[in-house]
DNA sequence: GTAAAATACTACAAACAAGTAGCATTTAAT
DNA sequence: ATTAAATGCTACTTGTTTGTAGTATTTTAC
């Protein structure tokens, strides 16, 4: 598993979003509530519009509001469209042949928790997220 | 959890060396079973010799060879020498500041799947791992 | 209709990871 | 001794990811 800094980037944003689902968020806003460099920030949230969890709103008034039910948004189909499939399915030993035809000497060792990494990211959409303890992520 | 292309090779590295423990490995020997760069496999060797997981013998009949019992290194031990333990034990959001003195949103949902990783992690040594289905790794 | 505040696009820059090259050193075979 | 085969050191090159900048476009307030 790898998860890139810009997925972790993306879990922030969408993540803080779902604290009011219904709510629109500037690029600005969002910046200043959470800590990701401000150009940067404005692109991932464009890359996100077109994979379609939110969606953009231009002019004036505009931001950034989620384009479908954020129960329907999973943390795998995030990393996902960040980083590609391969960046979590991809073998422990970085060998492409494995899992396809035969499997590497560390396949089955691994096996078991490379499951509950893509269980969890699977079953866990946005609408599972509670913040706890502080409130200024 | 990050797992870098290099900490894969030093996988590969120590894993196809361990099955044959007491053998002695020259570069261009792991060069020809495994798929790493040559050049950059022999800095990885030094490397791992230096975190003394294996010791090197120089000379012309020179080679690798473990420098201790391989029941005693487990995957942490590896990934942390090559990658740091941050990259195992960092926050899913990729804030510092998480796991000291508060933890972030998604703390509680991934708080059990990086336990498990950790857990394997620490619980397999290199004895553990057996080659199943094909030799040629 | 003009200015302000927002996103969109595209190119560039910096930082980091991965890979390569040259030469030095060590040791064994001959 | 000389040569061959191995590792050790250090610098350089390449490629990828992350971050920045400039300018264009869209829309609302006035």
């Amino acid at each position: 598993m790898n998860l890139s800094k810009t997925s972790k980037y993306a879990f922030r944003i969408l993540v803080h979003m779902a604290k009011d689902e219904k709510a629109l968020y500037s690029a600005q806003q969002l910046h200043q509530n959470i800590d990701v460099p401000e150009r940067y920030l404005r692109r991932l949230l464009t890359d996100l519009s077109k994979s379609g969890f939110i969606k953009s709103i231009q002019g004036r008034q505009g931001g950034f509001i989620f384009a479908r039910d954020i129960s329907t948004i999973t943390l795998l189909q995030i990393v996902e469209s960040v980083d590609g499939l391969d960046s979590i399915n991809e073998c422990i030993l970085g060998y492409d042949s494995c899992a396809f035809d035969y499997s590497c000497p560390m396949h089955d060792v691994w096996a078991e928790t490379k499951m509950k990494i893509i269980d969890t990211l699977t079953k866990t959409s946005l609408k599972d997220i509670h913040n706890n303890r502080l409130e200024d992520f």
